[in-house]
RNA sequence: GACCCUGUAGCUCAGGGGUAGAGCACCUGACUUUUAAUCAGGGGGUCGCAGGUUCGAUUCCUGCCAGGGUCACCA
């Protein structure tokens, strides 16, 4: 017997008191014939639009409303109770007496915060001046047993929102994301930003004619990123596919096709560390625009971004982590080594990959063994540069060795038409005149297979078919990549990437 | 992957080698315009998991698990 107890699963929410109780309560509503879970329930007007209907005009009549909502809180007081019920715009003040509902006020008692209930009632406005609705007649939509977490709101005399007993515990708000969205209307807030600029983005696309694609997260060759990729496995075919780590390779094929503008929002894969800047699934903007170049690019950014910041907040700047950023167009444009010699004071074109190591370790960087030269410079760069590139900055002309797919500088030895665009420390766009010649192309994959051999396990795969989509022959095109994630955290005042993904990656809880 | 911090009631947290604490939530009672409603009473915990030290561990030690942070790799 007592191992037989043991061995049962004993899920300490099985016992849980409140839940046992919530069910005992539901059990007794279906023994007097109340359906806890109904089917529909005809709403007339949301929290949000009683309140700013009525904020205004004290009507003579009082309007009948139908609303629906999750209850928040109680206040019973013996023969009235008060609830506040929430919608997905707001909380609503519910009001119930038991002089007009009789024995259906008796039934509240089976109610408890976190229900779905259904009001048909006017709107009034209460003694203390906040407008209500009073109830006529009400319905369970959705009985709730598992309790939620409770915090309550006070406002102070100057208006402002004191939260008690917040929702704080991270790793349980990533985990149940939909309890966080219930009791933190901030996340809400920034989730429906998230989808604002995503729809701007694509509304400012589609409306210059660029067509929206959708190209393969399952490839044979992964490619168009420096990154190792997650692998799986077809059955049927009997082959390894890789998860995508970035959509360039596949859009350029359909410039070559022949559309002269596609993008895609694309969640690409990488399998790599996680940290507040980086979950292993990632959303990306790409787009590319046939007979067009970087500097067409830039302006292209410019004004995306311009536009989306003040479409957003009606103004071309925002405040990141107390910082003034100001989206007015033209953006600064630096030249890469010229950022270089500002900040460390020394010439790096053309050194070698031996004095770019030394330089590097006299600004106490730590190295790979066998760091190609493009990963030296990218060291010096994002440790010593990039942290001060705060107001937008675009750094133009990257050197070969760190772009495998750009074009060749028309004028600079050494250098492509490559730019990436920083705000507040961040890269929030990555752009190149893309190569487009075949022979140059094969040569640069030939030096990424070199790397690849000297062990350096991100560098890119030759994709003979990408190469032979160029000798069909692509037109001068600019391309431009984008990370939305960056970009919402960027605008949405938030610090980590976990916070403007909905369902961010965790580690299996032990069960 | 390395280091640091954290894990106690549904939520937010305090405590500490000897039967586990608060506020809110929950239950009972009072209260027909309340709003962090109030007042009186009450229930609720293998103190993340496993092992060790000890007469005795939730507390001390070790390992593991999960989360957060810093660093490394990357967007």
């Amino acid at each position: 017997m007592y191992f037989l107890m043991r061995s049962l699963p004993m899920d300490i929410n099985e016992i849980n008191d409140q839940k046992a109780r919530r069910k005992e309560e539901l059990e007794f509503l279906e023994k007097i014939g109340i359906n806890p879970y109904p089917y529909e329930f005809n709403k007339t007007h949301s929290a949000i639009e009683i309140i700013s209907q009525f904020r205004d005009e004290e009507p003579e009549k009082f309007s009948k409303v139908f609303v629906a909502g999750r209850i928040m809180t109680f206040r019973r007081m013996g023969k009235a109770t008060f609830c506040d019920i929430q919608d997905e715009t707001g909380r609503i003040q519910i009001y119930f007496r038991k002089n007009d509902l009789g024995d259906s006020y008796d039934l509240l008692k089976y109610l408890d915060i976190g229900d779905i209930i259904g009001v048909e009632g006017f709107v009034f406005r209460t003694r203390m001046g906040e407008i209500t609705v009073h109830t006529q007649r009400y319905e369970i939509l959705c009985k709730s047993l598992t309790p939620i977490p409770v915090p309550k709101v006070e406002e102070d005399e100057s208006g402002n929102k004191i939260v008690h007993d917040q929702f704080t515990d991270k790793e349980q708000r990533y985990r149940k994301r939909y309890v966080d969205l219930i009791v933190n209307p901030d996340v809400r807030e920034i989730f429906r930003k998230r989808a604002k600029i995503i729809s701007f983005i694509r509304n400012y696309f589609d409306s210059r004619g660029w067509l929206e694609v959708e190209t393969p997260i399952l490839q044979p060759i992964y490619g168009g990123a420096t990154a190792r990729p997650f692998i799986t496995h077809h059955n049927a075919l009997d082959i390894d596919l890789y998860l995508r780590i970035a959509d360039e390779l596949y859009l350029k094929r359909l410039i070559v096709g022949g559309f002269e503008g596609v993008y895609e929002i694309s969640k690409n894969f990488r399998n790599e560390g996680m940290d507040k800047m980086h979950n292993p699934e990632f959303t990306a903007l790409e787009i590319y625009v046939a007979y067009k170049d970087y500097f067409w690019v830039m302006e292209l950014v410019e004004d995306l971004l311009n536009s989306l910041v003040t479409y957003l907040y009606g103004t071309e700047k925002i405040v990141y982590d107390n910082v003034e950023i100001d989206f007015k167009k033209p953006f600064a444009r630096r030249k890469m080594f010229d950022l270089f010699k500002e900040y460390i004071g020394e010439d790096l074109k053309n050194k070698s990959e031996q004095e770019l190591l030394e330089i590097g370790k006299r600004l106490e960087l730590e190295f790979p063994e066998n760091a190609s030269k493009a990963k030296i410079l990218d060291e010096i760069f994002s440790e010593i540069v990039q942290p001060n590139l705060i107001q937008p900055t675009f750094v133009i002309d990257y050197p070969i060795e760190m772009s495998p797919l750009a074009k060749k500088h028309r004028s600079e030895e050494g250098l492509v038409e490559r730019f990436e665009l920083f705000v507040n420390g961040f890269e929030i766009a990555n752009a190149f005149s893309e190569l487009n010649d075949p022979r140059d192309q094969r040569s640069r994959f030939e030096e990424q297979a070199r790397l690849r051999a000297k062990g350096d396990e991100e560098a890119m795969v030759i994709d003979e078919d990408f190469l032979n989509a160029l000798e069909v022959g692509m037109p001068p095109t600019g391309g431009l990549g984008i990370g939305i994630d960056r970009l919402v955290m960027l605008l949405t005042n938030q610090k980590s990437i976990r916070d403007v993904i909905l369902f961010p990656q965790m580690k299996p809880e032990n069960q």
